[in-house]
Formats: C-alpha cells, sequence, structure tokens
DNA sequence: TTTGACCTGTGAGTTGCTCACAGGTTTTAG
DNA sequence: CTAAAACCTGTGAGCAACTCACAGGTCAAA
C-alpha cells in the first residue's frame, strides 16, 4: 500500500500518514525502485488504533508509546487502562465544566433578549460580558499564583 | 500601569498583556523617559473583557472585533449576539459529544475490570480501543470527503 | 509521449499563548 | 552611592496535531 491508500482506508489525510510516519507511529518498509513508502496491513491496524486511541483523547506521544510496547511484545493493557482513567476523569471535567459553561450562556442569553438590539448602556461594551462571573470557571490550569 | 501591575491586576500572565498589545486588543500609551508601556483602567476593563470573553470560547480575532467597534462607539452587541450564539449551539454539540464518549469509556473499563491485567488476546494491542465503533465521534469536522 | 495523478522530504502556517534571550531601567539593600 | 535584584523592551522560538505548500521525481493511461 501506498500512502494514498492507507490514508484512504482509515479515512484520514495522506498527510497525516506521512507525518505519523516521521514520528515514528508507522514504519513502514521502503520500495529500492522508487523510493516510495510501503504500508501493510500491520501499518493500517496501526493507523486506525492511532485514530481510535486520538478521538479517545490520547496524546500523539501516549499512543506511540502503547504501540511501541505493543511492538516489544508487552501488553500495553496496564498502562493503557492507567491513561483511560485518567482520560475519562478528564472527560467528566470537561463536562461538568461546559454544563456549567452553557447554563450561563442560556441564561446570559434570556437576559440578553429582554433588551433591544443595540442598547446595554452607552458606549462601554456589552456588560453581560464585561460583569460575567468567572469564578465558576478558574480550574487548576487557569490559576496562576502571584503573590 | 505597567505590564506586571496590568497583569496581576487581571489575574494573567504579564506576557499575555505583551502579546495582547501586540495583537492589538490593548492600546497602552508609552513613557516617553523609559519606553515602557502604560496601561490605564480603560486597557484592564478590555483586558478583562477578553479574559472573559476567551473563557466563553470566542476566538482572539473575534474579542479584538468587539473591542474595535465598541471603540467606535457601535454598539457590538448584535455581533456579540450573533456570535454568542452560535458558540452556545458548539458548547451544547461538544456536551452531547463528550456524554457519548463518556459513556463508551465507561462501559469499556466495565468490560476491561472483567479480564485480568495483561490479557487481550496475545500480542495484538488492546481489542477494546482496536475494536473501538467509531462511527459515532464521527462529526462535522472530522469528516473527509475522498471520493 | 505527454499529461495528470501520484510520490518524496522539508518547511511553514494554524491558535493562543508561554518562555527564552539579550540588553536597557528602576528599585532596593547595604 | 553603588551594586544587585527585579523589572522593562522587542523579537523569535516552542507547544499539539496536524495541514498545506513547494519543488522535484515517478508512474499510469491516452
Amino acid at each position: 500500500m501506498k500512502v494514498k491508500d492507507i490514508a484512504q482506508a482509515a479515512g484520514v489525510n495522506p498527510d497525516t500518514v506521512r507525518f505519523y510516519t516521521r514520528e515514528g507511529l508507522l514504519n513502514p518498509t521502503r520500495n529500492p525502485d522508487n523510493n516510495y513508502q510501503q504500508y501493510d496491513a500491520d501499518d493500517l491496524r496501526r493507523l486506525r488504533f492511532a485514530r481510535k486511541a486520538r478521538q479517545l483523547g490520547f496524546s500523539l506521544p501516549e499512543v506511540r508509546s502503547i504501540l511501541n510496547q505493543a511492538d516489544d511484545h508487552h501488553s500495553p493493557c496496564p498502562m493503557v487502562r492507567e491513561v483511560f482513567e485518567k482520560r475519562l476523569a478528564e472527560v467528566e471535567r470537561e463536562i461538568a465544566e461546559l454544563q456549567q459553561l452553557r447554563e450561563r450562556m442560556k441564561s446570559a442569553l434570556g437576559i440578553w433578549r429582554e433588551m433591544p438590539d443595540g442598547t446595554p448602556d452607552g458606549h462601554t461594551i456589552c456588560r453581560l460580558i464585561e460583569h460575567w462571573d468567572d469564578t465558576a470557571l478558574a480550574t487548576s490550569e487557569e490559576e496562576q499564583a502571584y503573590d
């Protein structure tokens, strides 16, 4: 299989295939005649796996180490499970955050709808956003520790 | 106010202040004595506004145009409302996607827990992920149109 | 045989910062 | 008063995970 073939088979951009190849997730062989990359069924499985893992929120380095461990005939599963559980917790947190955000946006829109189109106040910028109370959104990664 | 002052007042990294300044969101004046940037209360309001808008998912160019419209004494509200409504729809979609993801992850973990630690199968990589059914995750932005 | 569709590697663009660097300034401590 | 620490300046690079553009080589069909 050449680049376009495997890309099509996995439903990704050929450039992604090339990118994954130079990142070491795929190990194609070379056709010495024309210097083209040759991918096999195993590469395709790796690629599909990589895409699925990415959809689950694994980072490329994570995917690479899972794949490499599998190559060394170590089962990557305990490691995968660990990352997987970490990722699940993240997903839960993201959901909670987005739900809060949604509620706040909806109530803001509600208030908004009761106002004529271009009004709020004069020439200060929209107060709804300006007075947005963002304490609820301050999470560990946003916090900055300045004395 | 100097860079560090306004940064502290808004709870952001001084480099973010510099970045926003060169991106045209903030318009400080210059102290001709030492060439330092001087921010005033209005800059602080703009900065705070920008951060809140960013938390709501507005892009920097969006924030910039809201701010610039406000400077021209046009009320940016109709435009803001439009972007805001678009953003709310996105948030809803993100929530739905993440909730699906969570359910699938949880059920995968459930199956996983019934298996001994390093098992699935031999030396093929974890089948749970490998056989992950990703049709449910294919959304407009992921889809690739290959003939 | 020539066109068009593929292949190659490399380098840059995307977003929103963050950090590093090198040099100038101001504040503070001794 | 001076020297060190802590600030300021602009610019340029780095992050993630691709995507795209470029220049040149290769191969299939008309």
